[in-house]
DNA sequence: CTTACATTTAACCAAACAGTTAATTAACTA
DNA sequence: TAGTTAATTAACTGTTTGGTTAAATGTAAG
């Protein structure tokens, strides 16, 4: 088992699965209607996978509605995720040179 | 080859990796003092290993000292994480209902 | 009661991942 | 030149990942 940490950046780190979430972040959908834009390129089995993934992140959640699984974006694992990514902001915010001088800085 | 976001998300989907960040974080360092506080744990050519992911996701630059091979934490990267993540803000920062009126005014 | 629809599970496979130990490379030092 | 230190590469292994097809489950509709 992995830390919550990990598992939101591993979900995060496949474009089917951002697919699948900026779908979601334009609205519920069931299965089905997820998997319709990717029916080209993976079969139904793949997407139930990557919900899955999705799931046990905690970025989705479903419920039950007949033979339907309406889905829904959870946003909270990625509060800690970008809380965790902010302590670098520094990292890319700031010019070198500023950098330098905030890290010089910090050593005092 | 992965797609840039995919390679970032991956590369921080590591705890180890994670902690190598935050060590460089406070300073440049080489891969041995990288290594020291995990050599309980693993071998130094599994740290080279975990530096190689992050270099290729463009995390951590090396330079040549002598034997020694200097890191350097580049937070570039990050930047597009992290505004990947803001488009989801609304769904961790708004209380419920908040974002169920959000949603509501969107689709008109 | 049978059929259709939505979704999941099972079983399998190839490739990637995360680690190991042993050998190698490269640079300094005595 | 021989030895030491820093780091990487090679070769191997077990596990995880991301996909497949075929079968099973659960619900609704005729």
């Amino acid at each position: 088992m992995q830390d919550s940490l990990s598992q939101t950046f591993s979900a995060l780190a496949d474009p089917t699965r951002r697919a699948l979430l900026a779908r979601l972040s334009r609205g519920d959908a069931n299965v089905s209607d997820l998997a319709k834009p990717f029916m080209k390129d993976m079969s139904l089995p793949a997407i139930t996978k990557h919900l899955k993934v999705l799931e046990k992140a905690g970025l989705v959640t479903k419920s039950k509605d007949a033979q339907w699984r309406p889905c829904k974006l959870n946003g909270a694992p990625l509060k800690d995720a970008v809380n965790w990514m902010e302590h670098y902001r520094v990292f890319w915010e700031e010019s070198f040179d500023r950098l330098e001088i905030y890290l010089k800085g910090k050593k005092r």
